[in-house]
RNA sequence: GGGGCGGUAGUUAAGUUGGUUAUAACGCCGGCCUGUCACGCCGGAGGCCGCGGGUUCGAGUCCCGUCCGCCCCGCCA
C-alpha cells in the first residue's frame, strides 16, 4: 500500500505491531499535557491512536509537543509500545498500544476548531466549513462507503458485459419534466445548452447505436425545489440495455441490490425481490413507494357507507371518491390529543378532516358513531377486522386525497408507535403503472413516467380512443421502505408507436419533429427493442448509511435554496461575462 | 408560491410578567502537573442577542419588515 511518507495509518495499530517502528500522520485530536509526558490522541481516518512524547524518549520532541493544539497537523516518528496493564483503554481499538515519539513534525498549524462535531451543530457552519465538517469520522464513514459502492456498481456491472459511456452534459432543452438548468452560449448568443435532468434519449440513442448494454454513474440536474432527499444536481446510476424485457431489469437490478447490501452490509436481500402492481399499491398502501416494514394497509369501505346516515362519507361517495380507513392495533389508548394531531396531519394533503373510532369492550366510542345503525358499524368492524381495543381511523374525499392522507397518515403511526426499524429493509418492485396521469392546469395527459416509456400494446389498443388513463406503461419502480430507488421502462422504439404517444401527450407532429426529430428519426434505422432503469446513488447510499438527510452523502451539498455557502454559489458575474454572452439583465 | 421550526460568546444551549453588569457547559488563552485518555487544578479573555424599523422611561424578551438555515405541501416527465 502507498500511504505517501508515513507508513501505517494509527488507527490501524494493535498488539501485534508492538516493537515496529512507525512514521504516523494526521491531525491532533487532543492534547493532555502533564508537564513531564505529553499525551496525543493522532487522528486519521482509520482512528485515533495514543502518542506519546517523554523527555527521556526524545527532549526535542517533548519541548515541540508543547505547541500542540488540537487540529494542528502532524508527523511523528517512533516505535509501538505495550501499554501496561493499568493504562490500557479499552474505548479505542488501538487502546493495548501506544507509540512513544521520538521525532515530531508540525506540518501546519489550525485555528482553533470552528465547531464540536458531536452532537447538532448548525447546518449553516456544517456547510459553510464543509471541508471542517468532512474531517468528522462519520463523514468520512458515509463518503468512503459511498466509494465503495460507486466501485461495487462498476464491478458488478462490468460482470455483467456493460459498457460505461459518458454522455454529454451541455445539451438540448427538453420542455417536459423538471425545469431545466441552462447554460449561455457565447458563440451562439441567444442560444442556451441544458444540463440534462437524466441522460435519457443519449442512452436510448445508444442502444440504436449498438452499445446494447450501457451504464454510467452520472450526475443529472434538475432545477426544482429541495428537500430533505433532494438535491439539484445528484447522481444516477443509469442503465439501457436492447434486446431485452422487464424480466433482465428486474433481474439484473436485484442482483445489484443483493451484492451491495451483502458486501457493504452484510444483510442478506432475498431475490427476487417482492413485485406489487401500481393499483395493488395504491389501494392498499395509498403510494405508489409502499413502506412494507409494517402493515396498517388501507381498507376499503365506500360501498359499506354509501347511503349512511354521516353526510361527509354518504356524500364523499355520491360524488364519485371514496371512503377508506385505516386500523390501527392497540390504537385506542391514543389520546384526545394525538387524534387532534392526526387530524392537522393529514390536512396537510388535502383531506377536510378525519374520522375514527376506538372499538372499547363496551362498544364505539367516536363522534361518528351515532350516524350508523348497529348494522353498518358491524359490516364496518368485520371488514377491518377490529378488536377490543383497536383504533380506526378514516377518511372520506376523492381517491386521490384519500390515498395520499392515509397513505402518509399510516406512515406517521408508524413512526409514532415505534413500528419501524431502520436497519429492516424491505425491497419491493412496483410494476405497472398507468402511462398518463391528467394534468389538471394544462388539462391534457401528461405522461407519468417519461413520454419514451413502452405502453401495454393490448392497453393502447382497447383504450387508445376511449380511455387513456387506462393504459399502462411497461414501466416499474424499486422501492425500499417508502421511497422510491430508481425506476425505469421497456421504452418505445418504433417510430410509429412513440408518434401515437406524442399524440396523445397533445404534442402535435411539429413539435414532436421539432423537439425530438433525431430521437424519431433514429427509431427509423435499425433501433433495437431496449429498456432500462435509472437508480438514485444518493439514496441509495442515504440508507446504507441510515442517514434521514442527502447532504450527509455529498461532499459538497447545496442548501435548500441551492446555494453552496462554501464558495458562495451562485454569484453575480460581470458586466463583461453578461456582454460575451448577449445577455443584459432586467432591472430589479 | 404556501405552512411550520429555528438564528443569544468560537460551539451547544438557558434567559421568568419587558427591569441592575445577558448566564452555563465545552472550546480558547496563561500558569502548574510523568500515566492521562471527556486528564486534573488555578487564573483569564471572549457578546451588533441575524439585520432594519417600531412600541416603551426601558427590548434578547412585545409588534412590523427583512435575510439566512432546516422540515413539509405544491413542484420534482
Amino acid at each position: 500500500m502507498i500511504l505517501g511518507n508515513r507508513t501505517r495509518y494509527g488507527g490501524e495499530l494493535r498488539a501485534a505491531d508492538i516493537g515496529s517502528d512507525v512514521v504516523l500522520c494526521g491531525w491532533v485530536n487532543t492534547r493532555r499535557d502533564h508537564g513531564g509526558v505529553v499525551f496525543v490522541d493522532l487522528r486519521d481516518h482509520t482512528g485515533l491512536v495514543q502518542v506519546v512524547f517523554k523527555p527521556e524518549v526524545d527532549a526535542t520532541a517533548h519541548a515541540a509537543a508543547d505547541a500542540l493544539r488540537s487540529e494542528y497537523v502532524i508527523r511523528v516518528t517512533g516505535r509501538v509500545e505495550h501499554r501496561e496493564a493499568g493504562n490500557v483503554n479499552p474505548k479505542l481499538p488501538t487502546g493495548e498500544v501506544e507509540v512513544l515519539v521520538r521525532d515530531l513534525e508540525i506540518l501546519n498549524a489550525s485555528l482553533p476548531a470552528i465547531f464540536d462535531w458531536d452532537g447538532e451543530v448548525d447546518e449553516r457552519l456544517r456547510l459553510k466549513y464543509r471541508y471542517f465538517e468532512l474531517r468528522r469520522p462519520a463523514m468520512q464513514h458515509n463518503l468512503r462507503l459511498r466509494s465503495n459502492a460507486a466501485r461495487l456498481v462498476r464491478d458488478y456491472l462490468y460482470s455483467q458485459s456493460f459498457v460505461e459511456v459518458e454522455t454529454p452534459v451541455l445539451t438540448r432543452s427538453t420542455p417536459e419534466g423538471a425545469r431545466d438548468y441552462l447554460v449561455p452560449s457565447r458563440v451562439s448568443p441567444g442560444q442556451f445548452y441544458a444540463l440534462p435532468q437524466s441522460p435519457q434519449l443519449f442512452k436510448q440513442l445508444l442502444m440504436v447505436g449498438g452499445l446494447d448494454r450501457y451504464f454510467q454513474i452520472v450526475k443529472c440536474f434538475r432545477d426544482e425545489d429541495l428537500r430533505g432527499n433532494r438535491q439539484p444536481e445528484f447522481t444516477q446510476v443509469d442503465i439501457e440495455m436492447a434486446f431485452i424485457d422487464r424480466e433482465d431489469v428486474m433481474t439484473l437490478i436485484d442482483g445489484l441490490f443483493a451484492r451491495l447490501w451483502g458486501e457493504l452490509l452484510g444483510v442478506t436481500v432475498p431475490t427476487p425481490i417482492p413485485r406489487m402492481s401500481y393499483q395493488q399499491a395504491m389501494d392498499e398502501y395509498g403510494s405508489d413507494a409502499p413502506d412494507l416494514r409494517f402493515g396498517l394497509k388501507l381498507v376499503q369501505l365506500s360501498d359499506l357507507v354509501r347511503g349512511s346516515g354521516f353526510q361527509v362519507f354518504a356524500q364523499a361517495v355520491d360524488r364519485g371518491g371514496e371512503v377508506k380507513a385505516i386500523r390501527v392495533p392497540a390504537g385506542a389508548s391514543l389520546s384526545r390529543k394525538d387524534l387532534d394531531e392526526l387530524t392537522e396531519f393529514v390536512r396537510i394533503y388535502g383531506a377536510k378532516g378525519m374520522a375514527w373510532v376506538k372499538r372499547q369492550s363496551d362498544g364505539w366510542q367516536s363522534p361518528i358513531a351515532k350516524y350508523f345503525t348497529e348494522e353498518q358499524r358491524i359490516a364496518i368492524e368485520q371488514r377491518l377486522e377490529l378488536q377490543e381495543g383497536d383504533l380506526a381511523v378514516f377518511c372520506a374525499d376523492s381517491a386521490d386525497v384519500v390515498a395520499d392522507s392515509l397513505g402518509n397518515l399510516r406512515k406517521e403511526l408508524a413512526r409514532r408507535l415505534d413500528l419501524v426499524r431502520s436497519d429492516d429493509f424491505r425491497f419491493t418492485w412496483v410494476t405497472d403503472f398507468p402511462a398518463f396521469e391528467w394534468d389538471k392546469e394544462a388539462k391534457r395527459l401528461a405522461a407519468k413516467h417519461h413520454p419514451f416509456t413502452s405502453p401495454v400494446l393490448e392497453d393502447l389498443e382497447a383504450y387508445e380512443q376511449s380511455d387513456p388513463l387506462k393504459i399502462r406503461a411497461r414501466a416499474y419502480d424499486i422501492v425500499l421502505n417508502g421511497v422510491e430507488l430508481g425506476g425505469g421502462s421497456i421504452r418505445i422504439h418504433r417510430s410509429d408507436l412513440q408518434a401515437r404517444m406524442f399524440k396523445l401527450l397533445g404534442l402535435s407532429e411539429e413539435e414532436a419533429r421539432e423537439k425530438f426529430g433525431f430521437l424519431l428519426e433514429a427509431f427509423q434505422y435499425g433501433a433495437p427493442p431496449h429498456g432500462g432503469i435509472a437508480l438514485g446513488f444518493d439514496r441509495i447510499i442515504m440508507f446504507m448509511v441510515d442517514t434521514p438527510s442527502i447532504r450527509d452523502v455529498i461532499a459538497f451539498p447545496k442548501t435548500q435554496k441551492a446555494s453552496d455557502l462554501m464558495v458562495d454559489a451562485p454569484s453575480t458575474v460581470s458586466e463583461e461575462q453578461l456582454r460575451e454572452l448577449g445577455i443584459r439583465l432586467r432591472r430589479a
